[in-house]
DNA sequence: AGTCGTGATGAGAACGGTTGTCAACTCGAC
DNA sequence: GTCGAGTTGACAACCGTTCTCATCACGACT
């Protein structure tokens, strides 16, 4: 009954180095299917259940940053910063740059309590066309 | 070829009149199912399609303002102002409260600039409890 | 190296929101 | 009243995501 013998220990399969691998390979946000289908053309197939639990497990301990797609569906990338941050996203290749808004937190949890609202979370994400995709 | 012979005219039918009506209703914003079930209960029964389509029309027209929901799903609501703004709203009863970060708009047009960003779009919406559903 | 328990996997079904299909309908201009 | 084009509704199709469950394989402990 003691906490040095971790009941449920996180295993590492083939499968999950395969997931991690495939997003240390970009920068750019993706989405599961996507991640799914690099895999198998490398030969590293994976169950399309399985990246997506995966995706959802390392999401839970911070290791990929998620985002919601404006099309709606979750997009991954490779966290580089625990810390709370934002994003600036090429709409067209995902390619991303971390931002932080220095002002946004603050103002945020003021337009709360200025409203009564409590456990105030916010959204806040950039959508451009990166200088590439620009053409 | 002169535009002062509208080719495409919007009509008004019975089922646009009992959205807009349902809309009208509340501060609150729901979903396309919510207000279907409540079109039914009320007697004003509307085809799902139609709501959707009809939603979709003011929400173009500018309406009616649309935000996703965080489960994903998309929330309509009578929209008070039509200069752009977003909101505070509370996750669980879905009561709005609208809000314009006065400073969000250029930090996002800089930011975007400073890496090379095109055409930026921004995502702000606050999520919190209010007061009544704080209890 | 062999055992074993439990977490992990994968194929496919299920789900939930949303959109497409298409024949029947109805608004509204004439 | 007529007529045509926009509109509607029942239902199927979509699509991303989650669930199910029998089978598999880490890895701790011999």
């Amino acid at each position: 009954m003691n906490d040095t013998t971790p009941r449920t220990a996180v295993r590492m399969t083939r499968q999950r180095a395969a997931v991690a691998g495939a997003l240390g390979d970009t920068d750019e946000f993706c989405s599961a299917q996507q991640l799914h289908e690099r895999l198998r053309t490398r030969g590293d197939a994976v169950g399309l259940a399985t990246v997506y639990r995966t995706l959802q497990t390392m999401a839970d301990s911070g290791d990929v940053d998620v985002l919601r797609g404006e099309d709606g569906e979750n997009l991954y990338r490779r966290c580089e910063r625990s810390e709370h941050h934002h994003h600036l996203v090429c709409r067209v290749c995902g390619r991303a740059v971390e931002i932080d808004g220095p002002s946004v937190e603050a103002w945020a949890a003021s337009v709360g309590a200025a409203h009564g609202f409590a456990d105030i979370d916010h959204t806040v994400e950039l959508w451009g066309t990166c200088v590439q995709c620009r053409r």
